[in-house]
DNA sequence: TCTCAGATACTGCCCTGTGCAGTAATCGTG
DNA sequence: CACGATTACTGCACAGGGCAGTATCTGAGA
């Protein structure tokens, strides 16, 4: 079988908490993980046969009348390949950011398509700082893991409110601009003196 | 021919600003592209083919002895498809983070692997940081396009100056806990309430 | 001037992951 | 108890990633 991949780990994390349907898993998936760790539904369904190929869990079967309905749980050598797992050093932060390729090109179109994207941006994560702000304000479905969940919301809750300032200052910057291509009176040189400036803090 | 993906256009875009070989357009989007599209080496030396067989851009046959080196070039139709996708609502932001899977699962493990975690994640972020700062102090590569670099270079470094922030603020956290499953006398419902409070910004 | 180590410039392969269409069972409402 | 909506999946095609392998080129030493 091949070696668990961190979408292994991710839902073995998962069962460690209780046992779960993979419906309900994939579900708690993408309520808890898709923040930092984002996931299709699609690959959520595969996921725990591989897991049980591999002996991390277990699957019992059950039934809502006709429907079959497995239940995953971890097993022995679940929580030890976790705990395992935690030492070996992570994979570099990745984002994927489409919207940032548009403005990095924006000088192939006009200012009203860059105002555009950055619009979009800002209302995006706006939505998601309200998102965040409103799992930070209901009770925490695992109250023993509170801390820990304190911890992940900080750091998504930063970097939503990080790109909120950012598309708010953008979109302010652009309309000193003459056109795309020509920021006119616009002081790039000082923009990334600044930039410089703010070094590591 | 399958319809352009993001990673067409993004490499669409560095042909706009001059014609490249499939090496030097690689090394390029790696330097540039990575902060906000990061792309397998592999993949980007199969697009230009892509974009050749869609009419986007040309290839013209060249050698470095004997070795055949093409020459990609963008197309009026290919400058035409980057200005109408330039309209198209980007794909929301997705980060992946397998250090904060870590993070999330830590009471499967101990405080010492924790630490460990957010150390990696601090130091991680301090190169880039400084590796952000050197571009920007740097002469640009494009200077006609230096307006829109500071806008994209802007936000990766405000987005690792905020992981950079975090991880220093949660490695002091984490040492006020007992525990990996025991926070001890940490206020958890204070920080929670704290991240609501800042709401927005 | 030849040689060979390392750097350069790729290609093939196999697996992970995504999006979407399709399907069947179940639930809620009248 | 019929039927539309919702729930709970599966199949398929294609984008993308990692790594091993290969051939060509460059440069330093014999």
């Amino acid at each position: 079988m091949p070696k668990p991949t961190t979408t292994s780990y991710a839902l073995l994390g998962l069962l460690r908490l209780r046992p779960w349907t993979t419906y309900e898993l994939a579900k708690q998936a993408q309520r808890s993980l898709n923040w930092f760790w984002p996931r299709a539904e699609r690959k959520l369904y595969d996921e725990p046969k591989h897991l049980v190929d591999a002996g991390l869990a277990t699957a019992r079967a059950g039934a809502t009348g006709k429907r079959p309905r497995t239940v995953y749980a971890i097993t022995a050598a679940g929580r030890r390949a976790l705990a395992a797992w935690l030492d070996e050093p992570a994979a570099p932060r990745t984002s994927e950011m489409e919207a940032m390729v548009k403005v990095f090109f924006a000088d192939a179109g006009d200012l009203r398509q860059l105002d555009a994207t950055l619009a979009r941006m800002q209302d995006e994560a706006r939505d998601r700082v309200d998102e965040l702000a409103a799992m930070a304000a209901d009770e925490p479905m695992f109250p023993e893991r509170a801390h820990l969940s304190a911890l992940t919301l900080r750091l998504s809750l930063d970097q939503e409110r990080t790109v909120l300032a950012w598309a708010t200052w953008a979109r302010e910057q652009v309309t000193q601009w003459t056109s795309t291509t020509d920021p006119g009176a616009w002081d790039v040189a000082a923009v990334r003196k600044g930039l410089v400036a703010g070094a590591r803090r």
